[in-house]
DNA sequence: ATTATCTATAGATCTATAGATAATGC
DNA sequence: ATTATCTATAGATCTATAGATAATGC
């Protein structure tokens, strides 16, 4: 019988789908549960049957989110088998592409830690661990870069930082950014394209590399 | 009788900085008019006494944010007296102090806008005339100075993104960047002084002053 | 037998106001 | 007389569940 998916899955996982949309649009507090259900083509207790309740259900797609927030923010490191160069321009680019295609993710995230950052804490070894080992990589591959008078030195960290403010706050603030550029939302992807070769160019440009 | 402050004052007062509080921390969906009036020290009857409903009370706070929003994107532009170093330095500099001192306003207001972009509609014809005025001197500048060979080739637009996105990100996932970087709070005053140089180097590397 | 779904509603939470009382300024 | 404050509660909104019924998989 492979007419049809399975009928549960598919309810739970337009549930899902449903959920996600409403809680980055609304928070946590100002999602409605039964507004969820009726986006997702459900009665309304279907939802707590279930997830039984808002909360666990917003936990569920915290924590798929939350999982995101690494490659979110370590894929601007790059792929240390290349060049200098060639790694800073990949990890700025890769990086760029991930945060248009999950636009949504950082203002999610961001709001998500600052009303509850104990939950970063959970992450926490992990995600130093990684991060530790990539920036001390990155970190000694610019020394010898430095060292030899091919690029400006420079502290990784805030490379890391630089290269993640410049990618991700313009998709963030991109409807007060339209209104002060007088940019219109038409030729927006023209706009991104020309805002990723910029953001590689001026982390480039930092780091004098020749 | 300069004894004290008029009452009514203090207590319209106290609300709305308990208000702002409470909104800045849970949005206006997850607020508590009860919350609110507990920490300003009044009975709950006395928020409606002042202030009618929870929304007019919002309304105000997101009124008066709203009137910095502009001060907090074109600061960045600087004094168009200064030679264009001094200008970019200075504009960098204190666009940085001015977020620093409203380290909360970026994320409050990127989510009303997000919540409600008509209201940033309502600011159109003031803000972009102001804006594009003062980007328009800032591109006449660079021009001059590229001209001449004295820096690079820049548009003043993506100057100004980039002014904003260095000085304000930082502030807005500060969690996630101590998380990440291992950087502890003890020390955050160290950081962000050195925070702010490296944003100044950056913006100018990218044009190359000389 | 178990899993999925529905209708109807209990119970919790929160905003807002009614109505009484005290303080203030002519 | 007007303005400010309090207590008590109505009324709205929302989450969660009870209890009945239909569908599914051994």
């Amino acid at each position: 019988m492979d007419k049809e998916f399975n009928q549960s899955q598919d309810t739970e996982s337009r549930i899902l789908q449903a959920a996600e949309k409403e809680f980055f649009e609304k928070g946590l507090a100002g999602a409605r549960t039964a507004s969820i259900a009726e986006a997702a083509g459900v009665t309304h207790a279907m939802l707590h049957y279930y997830f039984r309740t808002k909360d666990k259900l917003f936990e569920r797609i915290v924590t798929e989110k939350m999982n995101m927030l690494e490659k979110m923010v370590l894929s601007a490191i790059g792929d240390n088998n290349l060049p200098l160069e060639d790694r800073i321009r990949q990890g700025v680019e890769h990086h760029f592409d991930f945060i248009a295609a999950n636009h949504e993710l950082p203002r999610f995230l961001v709001n998500e830690v600052y009303a509850h950052p104990e939950r970063l804490e959970m992450m926490k070894v992990n995600m130093q661990d990684i991060a530790g080992e990539m920036l001390n990589n990155l970190q000694r591959e610019i020394d010898e870069y430095a060292a030899k008078g091919l690029c400006q030195q420079a502290d990784a960290k805030m490379l890391l930082i630089d290269i993640v403010s410049l990618n991700v706050f313009p998709f963030m603030a991109a409807p007060i950014i339209s209104e002060i550029t007088g940019n219109t939302y038409e030729d927006y992807d023209g706009f991104l394209a020309i805002r990723k070769k910029e953001n590689v160019e001026t982390i480039l440009r930092k780091l004098k590399i020749h």
